[in-house]
DNA sequence: TCCTTCATGTAACTAGTTACATGATTAT
DNA sequence: ATAATCATGTAACTAGTTACATGAAGGA
């Protein structure tokens, strides 16, 4: 069977701590989902493939009348995963950002209407880092409650969006100045 | 009509100068295509799309018998460039990164195995941004050929790329060096 | 009582990529 | 000659989003 990228977030997620897809939803949104994201339209069919091809296996515990399948990865899973993260091949860094195109394209408006574009994409990436904070806050609250363990690389990536945010607000700080001062 | 994002790559490299689906392919290749890539599936159709619209218009001009289709932006097509462009309302910044992705899991690997990985993120940033640098002069060129002006707004968002890019292999750097000097 | 969260799943749709098909012109 | 570039388009596919449908449990 061929693994997609939803996969892996997947067993990745999986690799950390068993859980239902609602859980995996849950915690994609507050950790990869700021350079993966996943969707419900994706994980329930996912699991259930996975499932089929090995590499996660289920649980039903329900909770009184209300169903939840709890996933669990197995050894075939967790191999396939290190497989793939051991793999220094990758695709591409990509971003996809329609406000750079507004910029890209924003001398057909006058300077005065370029301001407001300005600082709406500034404060977009203030907003952006201090709302990964949160996030890095829950998901390491979400740890502490399973009592998992807090790993270095999860910090570090998670304040790699932070930081990344701070320097593209910075940057537009930056550009909003250089095209004043041309003026 | 409903305009999507293609729509607006189209009409906004028309905005500067006719061309044909061909050489519109060719300038995104080198310019928005770094945050809003586009493809000649989405292209042909998308320009007859506009023309039906009228907010482009086609005048054929072979080179013998090979066809060409010089499109054209219309009054009309310029308003509504400019109507988006203005507006401050925006989508999201979007990361989709596969390497990312893998750092995040790369707890399951050993830290031996952890290290190449690094040292392929950071080369693919150097070499993006020597590539950004590289697509900057050949956009000038094009520019230059064309006989259009050089927009300071070009060169800033085009520099954007290579600086930012230049700031992600700096943080991977620093990344590893976090990781190594932990042990 | 009522709202929020938990929980699973499908269907329809939209966007975008890749492969295919075709063929002329131009530069080496 | 022959390879690269110019040129247009469609078809099939893949990925991903959004809306819909359903309903229980728990907290305010």
């Amino acid at each position: 069977m061929e693994l997609t990228h939803a996969s892996y977030v997947i067993l990745g997620l999986l690799s950390e701590r068993p859980g239902s897809g609602y859980d995996l939803k849950r915690t994609a949104d507050v950790s990869t989902r700021h350079f993966w994201a996943i969707s419900f339209g994706q994980i329930y069919p996912e699991l259930k493939r996975l499932t089929e091809a090995g590499l996660v296996e289920v649980e039903k515990s329900p909770t009184g009348s209300r169903l939840r399948n709890v996933y669990r990865i197995t050894e075939a899973g967790r191999e396939a995963l290190e497989l793939w993260v051991a793999d220094t091949a990758t695709g591409p860094f990509e971003v996809r950002d329609e406000m750079l195109l507004k910029l890209f394209f924003s001398d057909v408006i006058a300077p005065e209407e370029r301001r407001p574009l300005l600082q709406a994409v500034e404060a977009r990436h203030r907003m952006a880092a201090a709302d990964l904070k949160a996030h890095g806050q829950k998901f390491r609250q979400t740890h502490a409650r399973e009592g998992t363990q807090d790993l270095q690389i999860h910090k570090e990536i998670l304040s790699f969006g932070v930081e990344l945010h701070t320097w593209l607000a910075d940057w537009y700080a930056g550009l909003h100045a250089r095209l004043e001062e041309k003026r």
